[in-house]
DNA sequence: CGATAGCTTGAGTCTTATCAACGTATGTGG
DNA sequence: CCACATACGTTGATAAGACTCAAGCTATCG
C-alpha cells in the first residue's frame, strides 16, 4: 500500500489525534497538508535540537524518544512517544526544536507542516480547539510527571512509569497488561533520573512481590491494583 | 482609578502577555472580553482543583502559586507565577482546573473567559498564534524544570531556581539582582522536592561563598556568574 | 562465533531526609 | 503598645535511600 494513500479517515489512531471532532470535509482539508513519509528505522533521527521548526509529528505506529544533550555530551531523555501522540509542540514558542527526536522502533509518523497547520487552525474552529487541547494535555502530563519525580521515591517512580505506559497502550485499544517495553532500562533510568542498577533491582523486587513479570522486553502486569497502590494511589502521571 | 479603565494598551506587561503583535483594533477587541477584578489579597484562592474552567488568568502584579493536594491532604506546589504570566492553561484539555491557585501577595489579575478567548482566537490570527506560543513556552519551561529536578543535586536546584526568578524579573524590567522572594522557604522546598532544612543550609552555604545575601525575604545576588556556574551552566530553566 | 550493548549483583559511600530542639519574625487581641 | 501565639527559619545528630564502582552475566547481531 502506498503510504500516501492512507488517510486520516482510515487511520486507527485518528480518535486520539487532531481529527477528533472534525467533519469529513474538514478532515480532507487537514489530510491535504499532511506528509506521510516512509517509516523511520530504529535510531533514525526526525529532528535535532536547534533545527528550525518545519513540522510537528503525529505518531501512527512505533515509538520514539525525545532528548537533549548536556554540556558533557550526555543524553537526557525528556519523553517517550507512542502512537496517537504528537511530538514537537515545544518548538512552537521559538520556532526552533528544543530537543532531538529519535525512533526507538521502526515507526510511521505524519509530518504536519506547522505554518500550514496554523493557518488551517484559523479556518477550522474544531482543529484550533483540538490543537489547544492537545497542548493543554501535554502541560497537564508534564505537571503530573513533575509531581512524580519530585515527591516519589524510586519504587514509586518505576511503578508509576509502568502504569502510565499501560494506560497509554490501553487508550490505543492495545493490551494493557502485557506489552513490549519499547525502550531499554538504561533509557528508563535516564528518564526517571535513577541509576540503571536501581531499575534492575526494582524490577526484581516487583517480580518477587508478584506484581509483574519481565522477560526480555515483554512486560506482564500480574496485579495492576497492587502495582497502583505501590505507585502511590493518587498518582495519575 | 477604576480598575476596569485599565486597558491592555496601558498595561505595563502587555509586551509579555497576549496582546503582543496585535493591532490596536484587535487589542480593543481582546480588551472587551477581559474582566479585571479588584485585587486578590494574600492567601485568597482564584480557583480550586476540579472547578470547571471559566477563565484563564493573566497576572498584572503580585504573585501566585498553583498546587495540588495529595491523598494525605498535603500541599504539592506545581508552580509560581509572576506578572505577565498566565495561569490555568492546563485546564483547557478537560475543561476543568487541575490545581488550586492562591495569591502569595496582594495581586492584580485579568480574567480571560476561555470560551470567548477561544472564539476570538478564531477571528484574530495573531491572537491564535500568540496563545499557541504561550502554551508552547509553558511546555518548554516544564521540560526544563523536569531536567533540573531529574538531573541536578540540591545546590544546583536552588541556584537554578533563584536564577530563574531573577531572569523572570529581568524580563519584566524589574531589578534582577535584588528582589523580594514572594514565597516562603517552606514553599521553595516543597516546589523543589527538598526538605526545608536543606534549603536553609544551602542559603547559608551560598552566602558563605559570597554568591548571594538573604535578609528576611530580600535576596541580593552578589555574583550572578558564579551562581550560574554553580547551577550547572547548561541549565536555563 | 566473537563483539558489543544491555542487564544483574554485591560492597561501600554520600547526599539528603528525618527528627528534635531551639531561635526569630509577624501579627493579633487585650 | 505589649504579650502571646503561631508561623517561619536555623542547627545538629542520625539514618536511609539511592548512587558509584567493579565485575560478571546474557542477549543480539553481524
Amino acid at each position: 500500500m502506498n503510504l500516501d494513500q492512507i488517510k486520516c479517515q482510515s487511520c486507527s489512531i485518528s480518535q486520539l489525534c487532531l481529527p477528533v471532532m472534525l467533519a469529513d470535509a474538514e478532515i480532507e482539508h487537514l489530510d491535504s497538508i499532511i506528509k506521510r513519509r516512509k517509516p523511520y528505522q530504529k535510531d533514525e533521527i526526525l529532528f535535532r535540537s536547534g533545527d528550525p521548526l518545519k513540522s510537528i509529528y503525529a505518531i501512527r505506529s512505533g515509538s520514539l524518544k525525545t532528548y537533549t544533550v548536556d554540556m558533557d555530551g550526555v543524553e537526557q531523555i525528556t519523553g517517550f512517544y507512542l502512537p496517537g501522540e504528537i511530538i514537537g509542540l515545544d518548538a512552537i514558542a521559538e520556532n526552533t526544536h528544543q530537543s532531538f527526536a529519535k525512533a526507538l522502533d521502526t515507526s510511521l509518523v505524519c509530518a504536519l507542516p506547522y505554518n500550514k497547520l496554523d493557518i488551517l487552525a484559523g479556518q477550522i474552529p474544531g482543529l484550533r480547539s483540538q490543537l489547544l487541547k492537545i497542548m493543554s494535555h501535554e502541560i497537564q502530563d508534564d505537571k503530573a510527571l513533575f509531581l512524580l519525580l519530585n515527591k516519589k521515591n524510586a519504587e514509586q517512580r518505576l511503578a508509576a512509569f509502568i502504569i502510565n505506559l499501560s494506560r497509554r497502550y490501553a487508550n490505543r485499544g492495545l493490551a494493557s497488561n502485557r506489552f513490549q517495553l519499547p525502550m531499554t532500562q538504561v533509557d528508563i533510568a535516564n528518564y526517571l533520573g535513577m541509576a540503571v542498577e536501581t531499575i534492575s533491582r526494582l524490577f526484581k523486587k516487583l517480580h518477587k512481590l508478584q506484581l509483574l513479570e519481565l522477560k526480555q522486553k515483554e512486560i506482564v502486569i500480574q496485579d495492576m491494583q497492587s502495582l497502583s497502590h505501590f505507585a502511590g494511589t493518587s498518582c495519575h502521571l
